[in-house]
Formats: C-alpha cells, sequence, structure tokens
DNA sequence: TTAAAGTTTCAGAAATAATTGAAATATATA
DNA sequence: TATATATTTCAATTATTTCTGAAACTTTAA
C-alpha cells in the first residue's frame, strides 16, 4: 500500500460512509482530503484532487463550515483563501452529534411535545392510548438522550471513554 | 389536536428524520404507522394509510425486517399477513446502532485497517506523517465505540441511563 | 478608479433514488 | 389438483438530489 492508495481508499470510502448518514458525498470526501491534509487547501487544490466544479466546492465548503467541522485559513501574502478540517476526532464528533441534535432530533421533539395532548372523544381508544404511550415514551427517550449529549460537548474523549469503560466492565 | 391530526404529524415528522439519516422516507413513515398502531396491521391497510402502491409496502416492510425493527404476525382465520413494530424504545434504539455499526462502521474500520501500513518512499513525508495519525486516531475512536456498543446492546434503557447520568453528574 | 484574482450563486443538465403497477411467484383452501 | 388469494419482483416511470459552468459579485492592489 502506497500514499496515493491509503489515500484514495480513505477519501472514497468517507463519501460512502457519509451517504450512509444523509451527508452528500462530496461534501464526505473534501471533508476526508482536508483531515488528512497537512496544510490547509485552496479551492483549486481540491477541485484538482476530486475531480469537480468549483461550484461544487465552494458550496460543499459552505455545508462544512456550516457543520463547524471546516474552516477558512489565510496564508501570508496569499490572496486565496484555504481551508482545513477539524482534527481532534473527538471533537470532530461532538460537533456532528450537537448540530444533528440541533437540526434534525428538535423538531421530532417539538413534534411530541405538541402532540402530547390529544382531546378525542371521537377516536378509537386504543389508538388514542397508544399513540400516547409512544410518544410519552419518545419524548422521555429523547430528554434522556439530550442529557447525555450535553455532558458529551463539555467534556474530551479521554475522560469520557476511560469513565464509561471503567463503569461498564 | 385531535387524534387524526396528531398520528399525521408524527407519521409526517417520522419520515422527515428518516430522510436526514439516510432511511427512505416511506420506510420511516411505515414504521411511525406501526409504531402507534395498538394492532398489527396488513399490507392493504398501509397502502391505504399512506397512500402508496403494494409493491412499495412490500419492499419497505422487507426493509424494516431487515433492520430487525418490525414483525410478521399472524391472526387466527386470517391468511394474510399483518405486520407490527418494535415499541420497546431502547431496543429499537440498540437495533437500529447495531445495525448501522455492522452495515455502515465496519468497511470503514476494515479500510483503516488496511491503511495502517503505509510502505512509501516517493511519497512527501508531511502526507504520509498526517494520514498515519488521523487514521489511527480514526481506528482509536471507532474501537471506543465499539466497545460502548457492544455494553449497550446487553443492557436495558434504564441501567444505561441511570448510571450514565449518575457517573457524568 | 480599474483590472485582475478570487468567490458565490443558481438555472439547467446529469445522475441517483424512489415508486408504481403489472406479471410472476407463492400459498392456502376447497 | 385447481382456484382464489396474497406477496414479491422488477422494468419503466417519476421525483429528488447533486453537480456543472458561466455570469454576477466581491476583494485586493496598482
Amino acid at each position: 500500500m502506497n500514499y496515493t492508495e491509503a489515500k484514495n481508499e480513505l477519501i472514497q470510502e468517507w463519501g460512502i460512509l457519509g451517504s450512509a448518514w444523509g451527508i452528500n458525498k462530496t461534501e464526505a470526501q473534501i471533508h476526508g482530503l482536508l483531515m488528512i491534509s497537512p496544510e490547509p487547501l485552496s479551492v483549486a487544490e481540491i477541485m484538482e484532487e476530486l475531480q469537480i466544479s468549483r461550484g461544487n466546492v465552494s458550496m460543499s465548503l459552505r455545508a462544512l463550515m456550516d457543520w463547524g467541522i471546516v474552516y477558512k485559513k489565510f496564508k501570508l501574502n496569499e490572496r486565496k483563501e484555504f481551508f482545513a478540517s477539524e482534527k481532534d476526532v473527538w471533537a470532530l464528533a461532538t460537533k456532528v452529534a450537537e448540530e444533528r441534535q440541533k437540526r434534525e432530533l428538535k423538531p421530532v421533539v417539538k413534534m411530541l411535545e405538541r402532540i402530547q395532548e390529544i382531546k378525542d372523544t371521537e377516536a378509537d381508544k386504543a389508538h388514542v392510548k397508544e399513540i400516547n404511550k409512544m410518544s410519552k415514551e419518545l419524548l422521555k427517550f429523547a430528554h434522556q438522550c439530550d442529557k447525555v449529549l450535553k455532558r458529551f460537548a463539555n467534556s474530551d474523549s479521554s475522560w469520557f471513554f476511560s469513565t464509561l469503560v471503567k463503569l461498564m466492565r
């Protein structure tokens, strides 16, 4: 295995992983590329490396910056912008978890709260009972996950895992 | 809020959540429907409720059964099949987590293991160093997550959360 | 200013993914 | 076994998402 093969494998696989998790392939690939790059890269370098258009790179970088896992960097005496990825794996994971919670889980929690009080004399009693039970349990679960995530966000990897592993032995 | 409104909101939102996580909308909606249904439903009832084709229902149910969160049920004196969802929220969450780990995380771990040994005298030293460092850290993180997930799978919700919350206070 | 260098936007094209519906297959009952 | 009922499959269609490339916009520096 030489460097180029390894790089391509990683970028490829990172793209597949992204797709499976609802993140578009190009975004994930760009992130993979930046993640293993010792230096920040320019738009032109990313285009060249992944063989994609300027517009795509521009939009994908914006999305990655919105996730909070890619940053703009400036180089002395260079007019153009460079981009670098967060490299701390724990920081990456918590950033993504927080952002997904904000974007995708919160709306569900709001929905669950909205449907907590069903006033309905018409509907089948068993149906009302079941949706009430289920939505209450989902809400409880969501709140518990929230709590754990909050702690997550303020801790570091080594602390988290070591304590968890000790606890679970 | 009456029952029908609540049901529709839940199914709708459950579909959106699914899409954001790479699960197709219809599959998620069917799951939502079964989750709040006090009785197992037939294919015809699902078609009617969600206004989708027989083929779509059939394929989606198979996918949900592959996830391990929907089961076939038989009713006495009924020729056709009925379907029901796992209703325990903790069981749901761990099933999905295990399955995603198997399907999506394992290939990444394999890739990371493959690229652990780069033999390359040609390539830029800094690049090789960076990809080595990054892939080692990702692998370490993945292994730690694996370990936690394994414990997950054999535990129950109340134990997990109560210990975690105690721990994190 | 103005020109050059760089970045963003977005309408249309291309690629992917989801869905339908009808034929093929399977299963139960008389 | 034949027939009616139920389920699965898959080619064709439809819908959605992603990507491109050129124009519009922004920034820097002469």
